[in-house]
DNA sequence: CGTGCGTCGATTTTT
DNA sequence: TCGACGCACG
C-alpha cells in the first residue's frame, strides 16, 4: 500500500485517501488527474473499504476508459473484473441489455450512430411528407437529441410556436419509429437507464447499495442527462444513501457547452451534495514556467470561476514564441522552418503538435508539410466502423440480429445491386406503413416481381442465419462477408482493394472482441433458443424481490453477435492506423484535450478564427473560446508557439483578420515576438514595446520601415489588409475599398465592434504601427 | 442503375 | 475553395 501512494503529492494523496464522502477534485491541466482517479480506487480496494464490484467509474471516451484499466490493472495484483469501469454510454447498454425487458426493449436491440440516427429521421420524414426546407433534418435531430440530454421525452418539451410544436409531434413520432425497429440512439441510452432506474425502485435500490464509491472523470462534460444519471446512482437524496461520488474535473477545461455540456453542474454538485472535500491539483507536472504563466494569465480574464492557478516547479524555460506571417501559406512555411529545426535538434516528429481551430485550416498545412517530405498524422478522419464497405457489412449482421432494423435493411437491400430499384422498396414501405410493421417484415405483402427479388434477399438473410448459427463470431463474419456478396463486388470494382482490406480486417477485429470480452473463442456467435428463452431480465417485483444483476445476467442476454454489434456502434474505432509512423500530429483544439507534446504550434490566431466569430454570438461563447486557448497552451510541455496570419483564404475568400485578443491577455514578459519577414500589420495594440525589445533583423528591419514609410507618403494610398484606428471603433483592418476620391469608402472590419463601411473624405481613421 | 453536374454550406465532437 | 448531396440523363 506504502508503494500506491509513495510519489503523490500532498493535495493529490488527500483526494486519493478521502473518506467515503461526496468529493469534488479540482484538477488542473496536467496535475495528475488520472493517476488520482486510479490510484484511489486502487487504494480503496487494497486498504479493504470495498471490493472491486462496489466500484464504478464514468468516463466520456473508451479511450480514457480503457486507459483507466490498464493503470488499474498494473497497480493491483488481483482481476480488474468485477468493476464497472466504462463511457456513460457503454455502462447505460450494459444495464439495459440485462433489464431489457423493464426497459421496454428487445433482447437484441440495436444502437444508431449519429449518422444512423441522422437517416431515420430523413426518412420518417420523406414519409410524411414534411418540407425539409422547413424542417431540416438535422435541426431536427439536434432538437431531439438537446431534448433526450436534458431528460426531457416529447410529452414533456414545451413548444411556443407553431414550428417548435411540429417539431415535438416529429420527435414523438421519431421515437415512435426507433421503438418499432428495435433501435436506439447515444441520448436514449442514456434516458431509457435513468428512467428504467427511476420507475424500477428494487432494481434501482439494488444499483445504489451495490456501487459504494462512484468515480467521474471529466465531471465539467457532464450535460444535464448525465448529472442526473449519477445522482440517481449515487443515491442522492435518498435516506439509505447510496454511493459516494468522487467527481473530477476542470471548469477550465469545459469545452463541450455546444453539445450540452453543462459546467454549472460543478457547483450544482457541490451545492446539493454539501460537499466537504473540495481538493485543488495545482502542482503541474508537464509544463515549463512560461507556458504555465501564460496559461494563468490568460484564464484569469474569464469570470464565473471556480479559482484555481498552476504552479510547477521546472523552471521557466524557454519563452513562447510568436510569429505574424503574412499569409495563411506563409504561416504554414514558417511552422515547417521551425519544426525542421526542432527535428535537427533530436525533437520526434510525434512530439511536435500543430493545432488549429477548425479543420479547415489544416489544408495547407499539410501541404506545405507534405511538400517538405514531413510525414504528418492528421486526427480526426473517418473511424474505421464509419467507413461506407464496413457499415454495409455491419448491417447485413445487424439485419441476421433484428431484422426490424429499418436503417440496416435500407442500407444493403440493394447493395450490392440485385435488382431491387427505388419503385421496389416504395411498395414495400407502403405495406410497412400501412400495417405499422417493419419493411422486412413487410416483404410477404408484396407482390410480382419486386416481391420476388425482395423475398430473395430475404432469404439471403435468414439463409447466413442459419447457415452461421453454431459458429464462432469470426468465422460468421466471414461466411457473411461472402454471401453478402460484398466481398465479390468490391473485387470487380477498380478501387475496391483498400475496402476489400477492411472487410478482412473485421474478421480479426471480431477475433480480437471475442478474445478481449471474454465472449470464448468457441462459442457459437448466436445464442441457442434454450438460453434465450431462459435468459432473462431481473426478476423484480415489490415483494419475492430477486435481482439478477448485470454481472450475472449480461453472458446470457447477449449474444457474441449483438455485443459485437455494440461494440461497433459504441466504439467507431481508430482513424486510420498510421500510428507506427513517427509523424508530426495535427488536430483540432478540442481534440487535443487530455493530450501532450514537447512541442505545440496553435496556430490561426486571429479574430474571427481563435475566438471563432461565431462565438461572440453565443452567450459565455468568447469565454469558452478562452478556455479552448487555454487548453491549447497547456498541452506543451517545453516549446510553445503561437502564429497568426494577416491574410487568409477561407471559403474561396480572402480575409484580412486582425490578431487574436488573446495575445493582449499574455504575460509579455514571457512571450518572444519573432521578426517579420515581411511589412507587417502593426498588430492593431499595444505590442509596441515587445517588438522593441526584440529588434528586428537588420536588412528586414530597413525593409519594413520602407514599406511603412512608402504607404504613408501616398497620402490617399489606403491599403487593403492595413491597420488603422478609430477614434470610436478602435482598431480595425481595412477589408476593402471602394469608389475614389471625395467618393471613397472603405469597408473596415474593427473585430468586436463588427464591420463598417466609412466614407474616407469624413471619417477620420489613423494609420497604425507609425 | 450508374454517372455527371449543379447547388449549397462551411466551428468545435464523443458516444 | 471544396466537398457532399440531390436530381436529371444515358
Amino acid at each position: 500500500m506504502h508503494n500506491l501512494l509513495h510519489n503523490l503529492n500532498p493535495e493529490q494523496l488527500a483526494a486519493v485517501t478521502l473518506p467515503a464522502q461526496s468529493a469534488l477534485i479540482l484538477a488542473g491541466a496536467g496535475s495528475g488527474k488520472t493517476r488520482v482517479l486510479t490510484t484511489r480506487i486502487a487504494w480503496l480496494i487494497q486498504t479493504g473499504q470495498v471490493s472491486p464490484a462496489g466500484i464504478l467509474a464514468v468516463t466520456f471516451t473508451n479511450k480514457a476508459a480503457k486507459e483507466m484499466m490498464t493503470r488499474l490493472s498494473a497497480m493491483l495484483p488481483i482481476n480488474t473484473r468485477g468493476m464497472w469501469i466504462g463511457t456513460f454510454h457503454g455502462l447505460c447498454n450494459r444495464l439495459l441489455r440485462t433489464h431489457y425487458r423493464d426497459a421496454a426493449l428487445p433482447q437484441t436491440f440495436q444502437i444508431l450512430d449519429s449518422q444512423d440516427q441522422l437517416s431515420v429521421i430523413k426518412r420518417l420524414l420523406k414519409a410524411n411528407n414534411i418540407d425539409d426546407e422547413k424542417y431540416p433534418p438535422k435541426t431536427v435531430m439536434y432538437f431531439i437529441n438537446n431534448a433526450k440530454d436534458q431528460g426531457l421525452r416529447a410529452d414533456k418539451v414545451e413548444a411556443y410556436d407553431p414550428i417548435e410544436r411540429k417539431m415535438v409531434e416529429l420527435y414523438q413520432m421519431y421515437d415512435d419509429q426507433c421503438q418499432r425497429e428495435g433501435v436506439v440512439d447515444f441520448a436514449e441510452l442514456l434516458l431509457r437507464t435513468f428512467e428504467l432506474l427511476s420507475r424500477n425502485q428494487p432494481l434501482r435500490e439494488h444499483y445504489q447499495q451495490r456501487f459504494k464509491h462512484i468515480l467521474v472523470d471529466e465531471f465539467q462534460d457532464t450535460n444535464d442527462l448525465q448529472y442526473n444519471w449519477l445522482k440517481l446512482m449515487a443515491g442522492h437524496g435518498q435516506s439509505n444513501g447510496g454511493g459516494a461520488l468522487f467527481a473530477v474535473g476542470d471548469d477550465d477545461q469545459s469545452i463541450y457547452a455546444f453539445r450540452g455540456a453543462n459546467v454549472g453542474n460543478m457547483s450544482a454538485f457541490e451545492r446539493e451534495f454539501k460537499v466537504q472535500n473540495l481538493i485543488k491539483l495545482e502542482q503541474n507536472y508537464r509544463s515549463h514556467g512560461h507556458i504555465l504563466d501564460s496559461a494563468n494569465m490568460l484564464i484569469a480574464n474569464n469570470s464565473k470561476r471556480l479559482g484555481k492557478n498552476l504552479r510547477t516547479d521546472a523552471g521557466h524555460g524557454e519563452p513562447v514564441r510568436i510569429y505574424e506571417a503574412s499569409s495563411d501559406l506563409a504561416e504554414a512555411q514558417w511552422i515547417i522552418e521551425e519544426s525542421k529545426s526542432l527535428i535537427a535538434e533530436g525533437a520526434s516528429r510525434s512530439e511536435i503538435a500543430v493545432l488549429y481551430r477548425s479543420n479547415a485550416q489544416s489544408r495547407v498545412i499539410e501541404h506545405a508539410l507534405f511538400s517538405a517530405g514531413i510525414p504528418y498524422h492528421v486526427y480526426g478522419g473517418q473511424r474505421y466502423f464509419q467507413r461506407a464497405e464496413v457499415k454495409h457489412a455491419i448491417a447485413y449482421l445487424q439485419l441476421m440480429d433484428n431484422p426490424h432494423n429499418d436503417s440496416a435493411f435500407l442500407r444493403v437491400v440493394n447493395f450490392p445491386t440485385r435488382g431491387i430499384g427505388l419503385r421496389s422498396v416504395e411498395a414495400l414501405q407502403a405495406a410497412a406503413d400501412q400495417y405499422g410493421i417493419s419493411l422486412y417484415a413487410a416483404v410477404p405483402y408484396v407482390a410480382g416481381k419486386a416481391g420476388s427479388s425482395l423475398g430473395n434477399f430475404v432469404k439471403l438473410v435468414e439463409g447466413a442465419r442459419f447457415e452461421t448459427q453454431q459458429m464462432p463470431l469470426p468465422e460468421l463474419v466471414r461466411v457473411v462477408l461472402e454471401a453478402s456478396g460484398l466481398l465479390t463486388h468490391y473485387q470487380t470494382e477498380k478501387e475496391g482493394a483498400d475496402r476489400i482490406e477492411n472487410l478482412e480486417q473485421m474478421v480479426s477485429a471480431a477475433t480480437q472482441f471475442v478474445s478481449e470480452e471474454g465472449f470464448g473463442q468457441g462459442a457459437p456467435a448466436h445464442l441457442g433458443p434454450k438460453s434465450l428463452a431462459q435468459a432473462g431480465d431481473a426478476i423484480v417485483n415489490e415483494d419475492g424481490i430477486e435481482i439478477i444483476d448485470a454481472d450475472a445476467a449480461l453472458p446470457t442476454v447477449m449474444s457474441p453477435l449483438s455485443a459485437f454489434l455494440s461494440h461497433a456502434s459504441l466504439e467507431a474505432g481508430d482513424n486510420q492506423a498510421t500510428v507506427g509512423q513517427e509523424a508530426v500530429q495535427m488536430m483540432t483544439v478540442h481534440s487535443a484535450k487530455g493530450l501532450e507534446f514537447n512541442n505545440v504550434f496553435i496556430t490561426g490566431l486571429e479574430e474571427g478564427l481563435f475566438p471563432h466569430e461565431s462565438s461572440s454570438r453565443e452567450e459565455g461563447g468568447v469565454e469558452e473560446e478562452r478556455r479552448l486557448m487555454y487548453v491549447a497552451i497547456t498541452r506543451a510541455r517545453q516549446r510553445l508557439y503561437m502564429c497568426f496570419a494577416q491574410t487568409r483564404m477561407l471559403h474561396g475568400q480572402t480575409r484580412y483578420n486582425l490578431k487574436s485578443r488573446f495575445f493582449d491577455e499574455l504575460p509579455e514578459e514571457s512571450l518572444k515576438w519573432l521578426s517579420p519577414k515581411v511589412q507587417s500589420h502593426w498588430s492593431a495594440n499595444s505590442r509596441k514595446s515587445a517588438w522593441d525589445e526584440t529588434p528586428l533583423v537588420g536588412s528586414d528591419n530597413a525593409i519594413a520601415q520602407k514599406l511603412v514609410q512608402k504607404s504613408v507618403s501616398t497620402g490617399a494610398g489606403w491599403r487593403i489588409g492595413e491597420s488603422v484606428a478609430h477614434g470610436k471603433f478602435g482598431e480595425g483592418v481595412i477589408v476593402n475599398l471602394e469608389g475614389s476620391g471625395s467618393n471613397a469608402r472603405a469597408q473596415i472590419n474593427f473585430g468586436s465592434h463588427g464591420m463598417k463601411v466609412l466614407d474616407l473624405s469624413i471619417a477620420k481613421l489613423d494609420r497604425l504601427g507609425r
